[in-house]
DNA sequence: TTCCAGGCAGTAG
DNA sequence: CTACTGCATGGA
């Protein structure tokens, strides 16, 4: 079951706590796309077309992460290599924080967050069409709920693959989802907005009118940005919350989030939510480093 | 009971 | 341009 050519170790980076990571993927919700356990995490991922199951975990000062190939023996070299990109997209493993270090140190109210939350990254969502529907489906809506509506979405339309009497989940294809009708989606206890989001969203990335690598193409934050708020059902949040966790960019804020209004609220010590212009002077000093401190305040949340 | 969650589009002024 | 409203549900 776990034959060497399977596994792979890759040495962490430096400021890194693969804990941290766990924290975050463990924070009561319950989540459909990964299992948690002791010290690691599954997570059922499709690679060169085949399904496979990817189980990571830490040793001291090497992260570790075993496939199992699901039907198929043998894994090739370009799959673990896929494998390994993927692990390093979803924990941020190529980035130094030492610059972010340095400005939390140096800053009046959030140097405690370097000991505190030492080594958290931004764990992202790789796929974009994963994370645009997931944040249709978070808007506005407690993140039990969410969670809940999500895991009807992906056990109904996505394929699993079963491993210890256990079903792990990939998220449903676009192509699916873009022959789904609302009120199918409606069923589900989905808002009719929310569903026709949905829809659209998979209609677009299926005909190509919306794919990663145009988006990438743009290259500049805010040409990104106004592309992504053209979609029906994205809006600044989104397009911020997108960007951050799937195309890993720096610079994001998201604004009107509850959570980060709440956090800066309390760093502030204000009694009342901080408007636009606050917010924007709290993060003055991250510049080029926003998405990451919007990540550490909403750590301060749970 | 009412309010509000990791918002957004649509409408009215 | 800004202000207001409905959306779905469940926990506080």
């Amino acid at each position: 079951m776990n034959s060497a050519n399977h596994t792979l170790r890759i040495p962490k980076p430096d400021i890194f706590s693969f804990a941290e990571c766990l924290h975050f993927l463990d924070r009561g919700y319950d989540d459909c796309l990964y299992t948690i356990g002791d010290n690691h995490v599954i997570k059922a991922l499709r690679m060169e077309g085949n399904p496979f199951l990817l189980k990571i975990s830490d040793e001291s000062e090497t992260l570790i992460i075993e496939l199992f190939p699901a039907g198929c023996k043998a894994v090739s070299r370009p799959i673990l290599k896929r494998a390994e990109n993927y692990v390093a997209r979803w924990f941020d493993l190529e980035r130094d924080l030492h610059p972010f270090y340095r400005l939390l140190n140096r800053h009046n109210q959030l140097s405690f967050m370097p000991a505190q939350y030492y080594g958290l990254r931004i764990v992202g969502i790789p796929d974009l069409f994963e994370a645009l529907c997931w944040c249709v489906i978070g808007q506005q809506i407690n993140l039990t709920f969410a969670h809940r509506l999500k895991r009807r979405l992906v056990e109904t339309y996505g394929t699993s693959i079963s491993y210890n009497s256990r079903r792990h989940y990939l998220f449903p294809d676009p192509g699916v989802l873009a022959n789904v009708t609302v009120d199918e989606l409606r069923e589900m206890q989905f808002s009719r907005r929310k569903a026709e989001y949905i829809i659209g969203i998979a209609r677009d990335i299926s005909t190509g009118t919306l794919s990663r690598s145009a988006l990438e193409n743009l290259s500049e934050t805010t040409k990104m940005l106004n592309e992504l708020k053209k979609i029906r059902g994205v809006g600044e949040w989104t397009a911020n919350y997108v960007l951050m966790k799937s195309f890993q960019q720096l610079n994001c804020i998201t604004f009107g989030d509850t959570g980060l209004q709440s956090s800066v609220s309390t760093m502030l010590e204000l009694d009342r939510k901080p408007d636009r212009n606050e917010i924007e002077t709290f993060f003055k000093p991250f510049s080029g480093w926003e998405s990451y401190l919007n990540i550490y305040l909403w750590r301060t949340l749970s």
